[in-house]
DNA sequence: TTCGCCACATTTGTCTGACCAATGGCTGGT
DNA sequence: ACCAGCCATTGGTCAGACAAATGTGGCGAA
């Protein structure tokens, strides 16, 4: 996210984050070194301390600082995240920041009925109509992913013009700049699982080849859940990493 | 984390923090009600307004509330999360938060040397010795996680005494409280993995029965790895969640 | 010399009060 | 009924000050 333009529409202190978390990660300050102090740092960046002191906050939830109060504000070891759940949406994330092209195969847009557990995860009526939108992701030709997204068809009301485009772009995109429906958080659930036959053939991988399972729900920002995701990812090319940062009982640190 | 008291040893701002995260969970303020102003709300806190604002930029990032410049603090809807990798360290505070009972099976403490792979996480040299802990994880008595946890000897180093509370407790207390070492952040890669011989016998399940396999990686808050651990989940009992915050591409949102 | 204690400068945590900018409802006119 | 513009409300930023915790250096006692 922090990655590219610090450009318009953000408030001040993310703007200042980003720049602190550029200089962290671009080597500018290393791990243990201590920054300068808050006045300084305030003053060198053109900003108030109360500002500045938003955006240590929020590297410190984030695990790039440390801060100890009459010591000083130093740089946390962060290891490096190729593929963190925390940070891409998306499989078309995912694989780009695997450095990877990601693609499409075999792919179905239809509509459906949801399923009982599918209509009680999106908060929907029972067999609530669906669309439905099928297809196998792929890294550099390879395929990686199968995945079958659902989006509440009442979403899509007088605007069914979409359905063709639904295929095309990353569905976060089409959410948010056609229909004004911005994401802002997801939940993963992950199981192991193995390949069936039409998985299998879909990722062209030996019937009960090892798999992992990802059921998905985003909300909106006013937790509605608008989109709903099984993904079956090939398990010895993705793996999934998350940061748990936190909070020991001892909230003390010696340096 | 926020799970009980707020007592001494935390900054004023993570103590109001988990006030008003009490609040929200515990229903005082629904989903989509807007909170009290910023000063209103700092005043019946009796804290000043910077220090909430610290506060509430925390349950930003967490995804509890969003705020809106010129309209107001609006409560997000969270989802309920049982077993979330960001807030469960450990093992058994993930059966605990299950509401089940923690229990361990076939203990055993040996020290060995780290493969070539497991001495790259921990950042030792090759064929490092290490403390290995090796149990079986019970919940209500039946066998969900079998875990290979691994601790540099080094940092046991004249302190041999603790070594037969290593299977007592929770490795991450010993650490913390007998080590003064307090893990920050971890890293955890999950895959799919088939039981085999003997983990199959460990937890009690067909052989070929499919697992979760976690390899997770813990560093102090110097950056040094402390601890890493394979583990094994029964794949029907347990499921991983994570919760991913963002940031659309549009950065706005309507009410 | 060595150890321990204390004063002090440094640094983050918190407070106060003020002004700026965006939002959303209200009002008045068409 | 509809629309445009005013305006109170609210979060974002700023400035300066004091409190509390930390680490260091010096001083004195053993």
């Amino acid at each position: 996210m922090q990655a590219g333009g610090q450009a318009t529409g953000d408030t001040l202190a993310v703007t200042v984050r980003q720049e602190l978390a550029r200089r962290i990660e671009g080597g500018t300050w290393r791990p243990r070194q201590r920054l300068p102090a808050e006045p300084t740092l305030a003053a060198s960046l053109g900003v108030s301390r109360a500002t500045l002191r938003e955006a240590l906050r929020s590297l410190e939830e984030d695990g790039f600082v440390t801060r100890v109060r009459g010591a000083g504000t130093f740089v946390t070891h962060r290891p490096r995240l190729k593929n963190n759940l925390d940070v891409n949406f998306g499989v078309t994330d995912l694989i780009r920041s695997m450095g990877m092209e990601p693609g499409t195969e075999g792919l179905k847009v239809y509509e459906a009925s949801a399923s009982a557990e599918e209509a009680r995860l999106l908060s929907l009526p029972n067999a609530a109509p669906v669309l439905c939108v099928e297809r196998t992701r792929t890294a550099d030709g390879r395929p990686v992913v199968f995945s079958l997204d659902l989006v509440p068809a009442a979403l899509l009301e007088g605007r069914e013009n979409l359905l063709p485009r639904l295929g095309q772009r990353s569905i976060y995109e089409l959410l948010d700049r056609d229909l004004g429906i911005t994401v802002r958080q997801g939940v993963v659930t992950v199981r192991p699982a193995k390949a069936d036959r039409s998985l299998a053939a879909a990722l062209r991988v030996p019937r009960g080849a090892l798999l992992l399972y990802l059921l998905q729900v985003d909300y909106d920002a006013d937790g509605r859940a608008v989109l709903l995701s099984h993904e079956h990812h090939l398990g010895d090319v993705f793996e999934v990493t998350v940061v748990r940062r936190g909070a020991g009982t001892l909230p003390r640190e010696r340096t």
